[in-house]
DNA sequence: TGAAATATAGCTGTTTACAGCTATATAAGA
DNA sequence: TCTTATATAGCTGTAAACAGCTATATTTCA
């Protein structure tokens, strides 16, 4: 029996980086190229129907974009292996990428001896990331939201309104006065920069201090 | 010279845990464990007078819990690496370590190498995973949003909602009556199941509506 | 010790949110 | 095609949020 080599997918908007890759993967003869795609929509109906054990994904995509791209692509095949390859650095999008199911992320200024390892690291079942990636995620910059330093009072005020907690019903809680609690949401708003509870919560998530 | 070795903290609220990482890792010879805590209180003023290279950091802690600890360590000390090493196995607690900076996690079932390797991989400045991790991360249970779907306006009004928006500004952003938007606010309110706007970002924020 | 930050409490408006209904036109799916 | 889902619009209350102020006791820290 032959053994047979993992199915691999491109989806990726730029036409050059799919031959590029193309050509790159193929030279190895480690991978079955089974398909390309320049946006999301047209790979899921391809993976409806082909298995695919592993896809290069980009993040910016015409349509649905890449990470919304990788939760559906896990919903409809959970065995997939999502491998994000994409320019971008921001950490919040290495981060969705995670939430949303991938194996890992590896930045296309990579070597291509780093993506190699990345392809295999991922086939074997681990999470992995290039160098640059790794740096960045290690690296934590958490420097601005010290700034924006909350009390331990209104931190314990924020994350009872995240609960959906009214004013009313947190003096309750802490045995204050309705009118101490108003002014410890005033403060919290404008700490944080927040015209009304949404952008409040908005904002406390990115800044993790939920 | 002398190589001098890495040198190790140990942040674990289990006196036993600590005792028999002590044993353990000694006996390799290969780390130099300058400390041991019990909480992160007495953690932090350590930190600030003594150079760590490596902390092994639990998630349960009393006072100050493992995830509100690594950000804090990342802040006092960017260089110093965080691996976690806790018991709990939930998806969201995984990656609020990685938020907050952590190299890696490592479950306490894992084998005795598994987390030999582990803190090795960490050590040379790469994010690490358990196997038991590992799976959790990329078998990917994203179901039971998918019950709770919302429709294409109602995400386009939630994301409006999320920015601070009010519904007569919504309103006429998408030339709609007041009326119209008031509507898609309850029934995006009773679908995700939130008492007010608050708990509605949190909720969306958890499901990744966002 | 003295200044600054924090936590507390109060008042008065206006605006917005939310609950509870009804109702219709259109689009999507079985 | 016909039912269901979606998007639209309306009304009436009440509750909550928010803006803009003042004021004081307590804590924290330099």
């Amino acid at each position: 029996m032959l053994p047979s080599k993992p199915t691999l997918a491109i989806v990726d908007d730029h036409p050059i980086i799919i031959e590029g890759l193309t050509k790159l993967l193929m030279k190895k003869e480690k991978f079955d190229l089974i398909g390309s795609f320049t946006n999301g929509e047209d790979f899921i109906p391809f993976l409806q129907t082909n298995p695919v054990k592993i896809v290069l994904l980009d993040i910016v995509l015409p349509g649905i974009d890449g990470m919304d791209l990788c939760k559906e692509i896990k919903n409809i095949s959970p065995a997939t292996i999502v491998l994000a390859f994409s320019n971008h650095q921001e950490r919040s999008g290495i981060m969705k990428m995670l939430e949303n199911g991938a194996s890992g992320y590896v930045l296309k200024d990579a070597s291509i001896d780093e993506l190699l390892l990345c392809i295999d690291e991922a086939l074997n079942g681990r999470i992995t990331f290039s160098k640059a990636i790794n740096d960045i995620l290690t690296q934590a910059q958490l420097k601005e939201n010290r700034l924006t330093r909350l009390t331990k009072r209104e931190t314990e005020i924020l994350k009872l309104i995240a609960h959906g907690a009214t004013t009313p019903h947190i003096a309750e809680l802490l045995f204050l006065s309705k009118f101490t609690v108003e002014n410890h949401r005033k403060n919290i708003l404008q700490k944080l920069k927040a015209k009304n509870v949404a952008e409040l919560i908005s904002i406390a998530n990115q800044q993790g201090l939920l």
